[in-house]
DNA sequence: TATTGTTATACTCTATAACTATA
DNA sequence: TATAGTTATAGAGTATAACAATA
């Protein structure tokens, strides 16, 4: 099998996903996390999942969210909290640190990303911006 | 501070770079490899660095290279060769089975983003790839 | 019986510090 | 002295399998 004509985007899709992970595992670091602990964070800003669905969401086994969870917790960053619906479910939300962790690691990959950015114009931007989504949207 | 209008660009890249690393994960998974074995197949397709300099290229400590290459050498996948040029130096090449599955594991890679790209017309590929490598020229 | 979550186990990844050998 | 690489150590991340409690 020969080259698809979609070599260069795969390639620069790769390429992207390292540069971007680099930044991300940065941030978190910078903050005694690590990148796994951050996209935790980054999804309990807005939700209260329970562990499986924290699992799913992480793409994550159920047992190495148990562990994940035991440690962010013990840091007092997050909190388990019994369901009222299902005595079996546990409900995980983050704490006030958590949620400052989380906002501010947010806003520094926004800055660390910038550099980066600069060298796209407005128009530029805009294309890639709408690219991105039409693509995401397909997952 | 507030949003800046990149907000959602710099969402799109971080999600981007979250879904193309799962299916990185999931191709290198297949074949029993972790991400970073992949990458650094990926990496000694075209190169034989020195362990320093694939620590560099990797973004990874030498202590760290050394235990990587440790285990992939057990396996088959990668050979260290001392250097001619200086006696303390080491450089490592990829076996033919190294090869291999640096090759497979690429087009695997290809293909499994291929659903992905399918929402994104011709001309929207075109802007991505050239948008997304003038970004990485930057880096 | 099926589901939710935890625990035990084993291995990989990762960095820091201390070391050896060579430059 | 400085550099190249390894090793010892410690901890996080990860999945599989076995388990307890609840549905």
């Amino acid at each position: 099998m020969t080259d698809t004509p979609d070599d260069a985007l795969v390639d620069a899709l790769v390429q992207t996903s390292f540069v971007v992970t680099g930044v991300l595992t940065r941030v978190a670091a910078e903050r005694d996390l690590s990148l796994t602990q951050l996209r935790m964070l980054g999804v309990l800003r807005d939700r209260r999942p329970r562990m499986a669905q924290l699992a799913a969401l992480l793409g994550l086994d159920k047992s190495t969210v148990s562990g994940l969870i035991e440690r962010a917790e013990r840091r007092g960053l997050v909190r388990r909290v019994p369901s009222a619906d299902d005595a079996r479910a546990v409900e995980v939300e983050a704490t006030a640190d958590g949620l400052t962790l989380a906002r501010d690691g947010a806003e520094q990959v926004g800055r660390a990303l910038q550099p980066l950015l600069s060298s796209v114009d407005g128009t530029g931007r805009a294309a890639l911006t709408r690219e991105l989504e039409r693509m995401l949207s397909a997952h």
